[in-house]
Formats: structure tokens, C-alpha cells, sequence
DNA sequence: CCTGTTATTTCCGCGATAGAAAAAAGCTAT
DNA sequence: ATAGCTTTTTTCTATCGCGGAAATAACAGG
């Protein structure tokens, strides 16, 4: 009966607190988790937990799995997540297709797509995606999809516009909006490189680590940063500045004039152009991987470089970016096979010898990596806005 | 009369909250502002502004500016700290010296004085220290000194002992604890990289921006980072990663092999070495960056490599980091007088020409930069130790 | 069966915050 | 001069989230 005015019983309730929405983050994230971990985790008193487990337990969003019995004390009653509650789409625009993954509500692919496009018209790229997402929710059945993410190369304004998509040759495109009012699904767009890092900071192997960098190869190089817990986004991200570095003074140089820059030295139209020119006829991408793995001289001295290109990249963005821990993904990342060692010891060289040692996750996912990047920021954002009646 | 056990009159109050910490360090940081504009920043009610800022005012440790109009409105009444409320010691160890200052509450320098020191004995270096921290106390008089900041080259635990110090051969000495009993102030200790940006995150001309990058010049090359308005801390801070970067393929080798390694380009001993050869005979750092100025032309020719190691280091910084604003620093940073025009024109080579420009701030304070960081922690830790009783 | 240990819940109080409304303090136009 | 406008600041009060203490639960081992 107190003062409040429009009370009606299916009246919407407040957005999660962002206590509630952390602890959604780390039972998502930190899979089956005692309320006691989860605790010491959040740095709240076990009743609060009791409270604030409790709406998602009877939304039935978390679940109690087996108890889980220490060596003395009463056994811990972990909470899971339903990863089968909710399925999302995601979906990686680049200019020639789309690429697109359902998940269930941890990421987990469970089924993907790939479409050409057929021009770069907007309309036109906003059917095709919802076409995708129309077949890939029939591909993979389950619960509703709650949610589209969708990713491109480029400046994104909010996870609703497009500013800027050089590749799709677009400006100001409200693609979240189109998106939803053609497939009715909340949709939330995003830069590739942040959805992908999201994706990691989220679900990847370094979920774990506060701090940590993300490098893809592949079309381009990209570059990613958590730090603290929070993926660093700046007024540059989208234009690519991990993409220009230069890595090697004796290296060819780029259109721009850089020498040994990265986007030479380690993306496959780079490596291509330069396997190309050294045996006098073209090559594929695959065919440089293969032709490397063989040890072929040619092709070997130059994946050598790009392994000691990739090395010196890794030393760098752990001593400026002051991370201990990187993740390599993308859809080049075959590349990893053919010059990883090279690539260790190049960074071996690079670091001090008493400092924390690096630790390399190599996502091998490949294009499926990037949609499910897409994916985690549609997760992400209905994670946010989740409403929950007793919270 | 409800539960509390022992509610003396004297009875410590409790330690502030985030928010109070917040708003002290608001006041403190961005000078006179106005309620209204705090709680815009903080993201408060007005209301809450009110209520937070009471008992700072009734303690003395702010006070309301006079009135400012607006061309509308009611005239805003800033609220300011109280900068002579107290004063705080800042001490820098190297292996040779201790250098000091005494500042107010906003870590400007009142007084400054530097000490040799006689040996890399604890005992004999807290004698040192207690010595110039009673000097600068007279020197400067004035509100009694609230806390003391040491910092040295090395690493830190938790903000009270050394745990390794390579230039005063230490491990595992309890700093803080001997400081406060040789002095009776309360201490802090903190590595002298962190110091710094610490200072110039909350007192430099950066104090706005919420990620930026410290970079230091002299005896070695200093490296910090401050990202979402927090000071990056890892285990290899005090490791001095910033120091050994591959910035010229070409250029000449440091004792670990590194080519063109930032602590051979751009140290003062690396730069007065490569001098030094080049003329053929010895020279002092001043000599080195006067002989610049004047256009000599072999010392030009190293000071020229030296501008554009400097631009490229700046560069991978920004692009690294993913930072838009760089703040020099150091005792050897006159050197940006010389190599200044080189350095940015490098660095504008090395950055996307659509990226945001990269803003340069020059803290040519020298010396007592570094003892002024010390000061700052001290500063910090008065802060966020503060109790109030009415809060 | 009793004791020790850890996890979880229940109950209650406290503190921090927001919201609304009022008061304050100017300015401008009539 | 006064009414009306704008913005800041304060006062008052309701609410929400959290923690502390004690109770309860669920085991292991003597």
C-alpha cells in the first residue's frame, strides 16, 4: 500500500542491480559455483547471496546442481546456470558474408552458417541476416532465441549504429533497429574486435584472468585489451591501430609505407603476396600453411618472419600493455601451427627474464570465433537488461 | 543505545566509504567544483552531495569558495580542499640518494632537498630518510605533516615492505614499519614507477583523462599506465618492462642483447656512452643535451636516433595501450627539448592519420617528480585511511 | 550420539541513496 | 520594484541493499 501508483501485478520490474548482474556474470561465466565462492568472489556476506541467488533460482535462470561434498563441513550446493535457457545468434558481417552461430546461454556454438553477400546495400545485407538467423534457429531447435548479436569491421556508436564500416562502404547505418524490427529480436551490434574480446573476457579460456589481450589474424590483425575486469574501448577502437605496427625495419613495406608492419608481416592477403612473389606464382593461404608445415625454404623463410614479426607483437603488447596473458584468435590462426615456436622464442627474447612468463591461448575456432564473439555481446546485453519479479 | 559495545565519545568513527573516498578525491583532484557538477560526475543525487560533504566541511578539510554566477540560476558555491590543512613528506630512494619534498594537500611543492647517501645499509638509509623528512619539515612550516611516501625502484608489497630492491641491494625489508618508527609519521611505500603516475593521476595535467600512459627518461626508462581512471598494478611492476623495447633493429645493443633498446636510446648513461664514443672522449649528460642544442653534428646524429626511438616507443604506447594521452616524465626529460621535434614527428609516422592525435604532456619538474609521487601515495593513503566523525 | 566443521538461511538493523518539495540566490523583463 | 525564471542547495522521508548474529542444515569422525 505504500505511495507507489501503478502497481499492477505484471507490472515491469526494475532493472538488475549491478550486484545481481555480477553475480549473473560470474555463475554464467564461472560455471557450477558455491554461494559461499561466489561470495568471496563479489565480496559480499553469505546472507546476501542467499537473497540474491534467490530471484534467479525461481526464474529458473540458475539451477542447483549435486551437492559437492569437502572433506569436512556440510557439502556445497553449487549454482549453474541453465545454459539451455535461452539460445542467441550471432552474427560477423565483413564485406563479402555473413557468418553466423546459434549458442546456448554460455556461447557454446550449436550450429553455424556462412552466406555470401550480394552487394553492400543495407537492406539488402539486413535480409540476408535475417535469413541466417531464420535458419540457423530451425538448424539448431531449442528454447527461444533471445537475442541477436551482430558484429562488423568498423566504428559502432552505442550497440545500436554503425558509424563507420570501410569494408561495407557504410556511415550512420541504425543496424541494431533494422535488425530488430526484421527479425523481432533484441539486437545489439557491435565492433568485431570488441565483440570478440567480449567473447573471451566472457567465455574464452582467459575468463579467469583480470587482464589480458587479444590479437586476431587473419583478414587483418586485430587487438583487443581487458584490463581490470572491463574490455577497453576507446574513441579509436574499430579503426584497427593493433594492425600497423612495426615489427620488423628490414620487413616489406605496407601501402602506407610502414616497414615490417603487421598487416604485412602476419594477415593472409600479407603472407600470400609475399609467398606469391618469392615463388613467381600465386598461392592460397592454405597453400602457404601447407607449404610451411612442409618446410619448403622459400615459403619458410618467410613464415620465419612473420613467427619473429608475431613474437616481437606479443613481447610488445605484454610489456605496454602490462599483461601476462594473450589469446590469439581469428580466422588465420592456422598460422599459429607453422610459426608458434618461432614465434615463443621470439617472445622468449623480448621479456625479462624474472618476469611473469606469458601465457598464450590459441583459440582455434577459427571464423566461428568471430560470430560467437557477436553472440557473447547479445548475451551480454540481455544479461543487462534482464528484469527479475522478486529482485 | 542500540547494540553498540563500546561507543566512547572518542571512539574511532568508521573508516569512509567509496563514496565519501570518491568525492575527497574529487575535491581534492579537480580543485573548486561545485556540488551540482560532483554529483554529475559521481553520478549522485544533489541531495547525497549535501550529505557526503557536511562533515568534510565541518572538519576544515574543505571549504566553499565564493560564489560563482552563472549567467542563469542560482551562483554555484564550489567547494574546495583546504590545501594547507596538512602537509605531507615525499622521499625518493635511489642507490645513492634520497631526495624529498614537502607538499601540501595537493602534492605541490613547498620545499625540496637532496642527501647522499652513505651506503645501502637499512639502518643507515631510515637515518637518512628521518633526517631529510625533519629538514623539510623546518624548512616548509607550516600545518603539522600527516603522512610520509617513500618509493624506490624495485618491488613493493602492499604498499609497506620492500621486497626486492636491485640499486640498494635489499629484499624483504619492512620500509614502512621502520619509517614510522624512526619518524612517528604514518608511511607508505610504494615503487617509484607507480609513485609517479600516481601523482600524475591525481595531480598532473592529465588528471582528466581517464587512461594514460607515464613514460619516464634518466637513469633508466620508467613505464606506467593508468586505465579507467586506476593505476595499473601487476607482479612485474618494479620489473622495469618499459625499459628494454626494441625501438631501432639497427641501432646499437644493450648488455642483454636487446638492439636498439630503449635503455641504451634513451637513458642519460646511454646516451652519454654513445656520446662519449662518438666524440671520442667523456661527457656529462648536461654536455650531451647542450652539445644537441647547439647542432653538433655527431651528437645530433645520436640525439636524432634517440627523438625517434622516443616517437616510436610513444607510438606502440598509444597503440598499445590504447591511450590517447602520454605523460613525460623523469629526471632526465630535458631531453625532450632536443629530441621533442624528432620524437613527434616519429610518432606521427607511427599513428593512424584518422586515429585520435595523441596528446603530449612534458612534466619537466625533474628530480622532484619522482619524491613528489612518494608524496603523493602518502597523500592517497591519508585519504583513503581519513575518518570523520559525523560521515 | 555427540562434537566439529562448513554451508546456507532467517531475521533484523543500519547506512547509503534517491526523490520530492522547499528554500536560496541570483538574473531579466516588465 | 516585483514577478517570473533558472539553477543550486537543503531538508525530509521512503526505500533498497547489505551485513551481523544466530539458527539451521548437512555432513565426518570419534
Amino acid at each position: 500500500m505504500p505511495g507507489s501508483s501503478t502497481d499492477s501485478p505484471a507490472a515491469t520490474s526494475p532493472p538488475l542491480g549491478t550486484t545481481s548482474r555480477e553475480l549473473a556474470r560470474l555463475v554464467l561465466v564461472h560455471g557450477p559455483i558455491s554461494r559461499a565462492d561466489l561470495g568471496r568472489r563479489l565480496d559480499l556476506s553469505p546472507a546476501s547471496l542467499t537473497r540474491l541467488s534467490k530471484p534467479f533460482l525461481e526464474r529458473g535462470l540458475f539451477v542447483e546442481s549435486a551437492a559437492e561434498h569437502g572433506l569436512t563441513g556440510r557439502p556445497t550446493r553449487p549454482l549453474d546456470a541453465r545454459v539451455d535457457a535461452a539460445r542467441f545468434a550471432g552474427l560477423k558481417i565483413t564485406g563479402d558474408a555473413v557468418s553466423g552461430v546459434v549458442t546456448d546461454l554460455r556461447a557454446t556454438p550449436l550450429a553455424s552458417l556462412e552466406r555470401e553477400l550480394p552487394g553492400h546495400g543495407v537492406d539488402a545485407v539486413v535480409r540476408v541476416v535475417a535469413d541466417v538467423v531464420a535458419e540457423l534457429d530451425a538448424a539448431a531447435p531449442g528454447a527461444p532465441l533471445a537475442g541477436l548479436g551482430a558484429s562488423v569491421g568498423g566504428n559502432v556508436d552505442a550497440g545500436r549504429v554503425v558509424t563507420r564500416a570501410p569494408f561495407l562502404e557504410w556511415r550512420h547505418v541504425p543496424l541494431a533497429d533494422l535488425l530488430e524490427s526484421a527479425t523481432g529480436l533484441p539486437a545489439t551490434v557491435e565492433n568485431d574486435v570488441t565483440a570478440l574480446t567480449t567473447a573471451e573476457h566472457w567465455f574464452g579460456p582467459a575468463r579467469d584472468v583480470s587482464s589480458f589481450a587479444v590479437v586476431t589474424v587473419g583478414a587483418g590483425v586485430g587487438y583487443g585489451l581487458v584490463v581490470n575486469d572491463r574490455v577497453v574501448v576507446t574513441a579509436d577502437t574499430g579503426l584497427g591501430l593493433g594492425g600497423h605496427l612495426p615489427l620488423d625495419d628490414e620487413g616489406p613495406r605496407c601501402s602506407e609505407g610502414h616497414p615490417g608492419c603487421s598487416s604485412l608481416m602476419l594477415t593472409a592477403p600479407g603472407l600470400v603476396a609475399q609467398v606469391t612473389r618469392a615463388l613467381g606464382h600465386a598461392v592460397t593461404y592454405d597453400e602457404v600453411l601447407r607449404l610451411a608445415a612442409a618446410r619448403q625454404p622459400e615459403v619458410v623463410a618467410v613464415t620465419d618472419s612473420a613467427g619473429q614479426a608475431l613474437g616481437r607483437m606479443l613481447g610488445l603488447i605484454a610489456n605496454l600493455a602490462l599483461v601476462d596473458t594473450i589469446v590469439l584468435s581469428g580466422e588465420g590462426v592456422g598460422l599459429w601451427e607453422v610459426v608458434g615456436e618461432v614465434a615463443r622464442a621470439q617472445l622468449g627474447a623480448e621479456r625479462d627474464p624474472e618476469a611473469t612468463p606469458v601465457t598464450l591461448h590459441v583459440d582455434d575456432s577459427g571464423f566461428v570465433a568471430w560470430a560467437r564473439g557477436a553472440a557473447a555481446t547479445a548475451i551480454q546485453s540481455a544479461v543487462y537488461t534482464l528484469r527479475l519479479p522478486g529482485a
